[in-house]
DNA sequence: CCGAATCCACCACGATACTG
DNA sequence: CAGTATCGTGGTGGATTCGG
């Protein structure tokens, strides 16, 4: 994510604010355990930061933490807090994340279709 | 990338070498230059190595040659050379640009409605 | 002209320990 | 339970230099 900053020099005067937004959205999702969080949200609904933790396993809570910050931050998923003892914290889904889902439907069907042309499976 | 190991880790017996695949295919694309390159291919066609350093305005000649390379690896682009004096080498769009084209415009979409809800635009 | 090799600097991840 | 704080480290991008 280093060189970001330099892709914002404009490019043959295309609307880059577009092509910015496409770069965002592409190192969100390509960000490590995104896909593993967004995947658990959209098949399991709620759950809650402990539950999360839990299941995607291997991730510090200071990961999940930024990385739950970033995709509220893109209106991918909300945050809930309920100032209970002890405290609860929840995570939605959100109508973007349903987009989300279709987009990453497409995209697997891509990455499908070409490890079989690179995977030839012969019957 | 670095956790990529990690997330080898079988995730409810889905099958793993598909996520594997999306995870390479959206880290190909988000490295940094990437969708530079395979936009400028897409659009002009063929174009040597000397012109893509130009219209990829601040890359270095290295990591231009990784992503070439890398590019080249997933089938993306193909890449010709004249060995001539000067050399001459080319890099040609390949039918899996295509479809990656597809994909694209669909993010771009995406990515540009969700600009749209972010940013407005009252008239 | 195309690209390989080298060196450096940065930063994001991971582990650990600690609060309200 | 749900984070924040701090430190150490490896992987990558960038600049530069050299070669065919």
């Amino acid at each position: 994510m280093s060189s970001i900053d330099a892709e914002h020099v404009d490019y043959d005067g295309e609307p880059e604010a577009e092509r910015c937004a496409m770069r965002v959205l592409l190192e969100l999702i390509t960000a490590p355990w995104t896909l593993h969080i967004l995947l658990i949200l959209t098949d399991e609904g709620p759950t809650r930061f402990g539950a999360l933790r839990r299941k995607v396993e291997g991730i510090s809570s200071r990961v999940l933490t930024v990385r739950l910050r970033s995709l509220e931050a893109r209106g991918l998923l909300s945050r809930s807090v309920s100032s209970s003892k002890p405290p609860e914290v929840t995570y939605y889904p959100t109508p973007r994340l349903h987009d989300m889902r279709v987009f990453m439907q497409q995209l697997r069907d891509l990455s499908l279709k070409w490890h079989h042309e690179d995977h030839p499976n012969p019957t």
